[in-house]
DNA sequence: TTTTACCCTATCGATTTACTAGAGTAATGC
DNA sequence: GCATTACTCTAGTAAATCGATAGGGTAAAA
């Protein structure tokens, strides 16, 4: 299941890029606009501009905005800041992988196999998705 | 992130479509085997069987055993079943649907156009994916 | 009639999720 | 300057979920 914090991530960032030209929205116009509540979508915003997604800026006429044009965000970047992993089990996972500790022998694992797949699938999806696919 | 008892489940189901014949095997036996929980994974059977994918047999050499050839259980038979919804938001889930409340509008929610294209990569592989195809 | 093994209910600690409270600080415009 | 605006950060918390455990009940086979 998809958390709430992507979800509204995700909401907010595409609010962002429907966004005429570049200037600062804020927190209160989009917290009202796609129905987050604001304090939690702060913290939200406030992780993507950590890691170089959004800026900000301070004071009267202050805000955030992107920092890349829409079409240069894949959605994989987004969905691990937000969600995590994208696999569905760490023993597929790229970037967090981990050793299952119950199973033996990861090449003949049934889950392993499975969840290879559907990584893959996802995986290729995100890739391919930018903000600017989702924002029109 | 799958939940353990998908996974189980699923090497459960597995290996049961591993053995020869039909003969009925024990929880203990797959418990030991793969690593689970014998009371937990007691639980996963019994609704594996309660939605007529695996038949049990009781007293002495009694156990579970598949009621189909694995060929004929494709895996989203069983996500279903011990998963849930297949989609990572009930607004674009098929068997589980469910309108957001924070969402005015569907049709041009971003997040609803992302996951259902996720959602039905996932689908096509679990439908194209059967028992039989994780057994070998 | 005893043993085996499935069947069912209840509970529980740990973790995560979604959110709230509240104080602090930097920048802007007047 | 200085008041205002709006971002920044730390904590905490109610509710839900997860993974597992406990323990007794019951049906069927030998």
């Amino acid at each position: 299941m998809l958390s709430k914090k992507t979800k509204y991530g995700i909401k907010a960032l595409v609010h962002l890029a429907r966004q005429e030209n570049r200037i600062p929205v804020q927190i209160s116009t989009i917290s009202k606009s796609e129905n987050i509540s604001q304090k939690f979508l702060e913290s939200i915003l406030l992780t993507l501009k950590k890691n170089g997604v959004l800026g900000s800026k301070k004071g009267k006429g202050g805000g955030y905005y992107l920092l890349k044009d829409p079409k240069d965000i894949p959605m994989t970047n987004v969905m691990r800041l937000l969600e995590g992993p994208i696999a569905m089990v760490p023993c597929v996972s790229l970037n967090f992988y981990e050793k299952c500790d119950d199973c033996p022998d990861e090449e003949v694992c049934a889950v392993n196999k499975l969840m290879l797949k559907v990584r893959d699938n996802t995986l290729e999806i995100f890739r391919n998705t930018t903000l600017a696919d989702l924002s029109n």
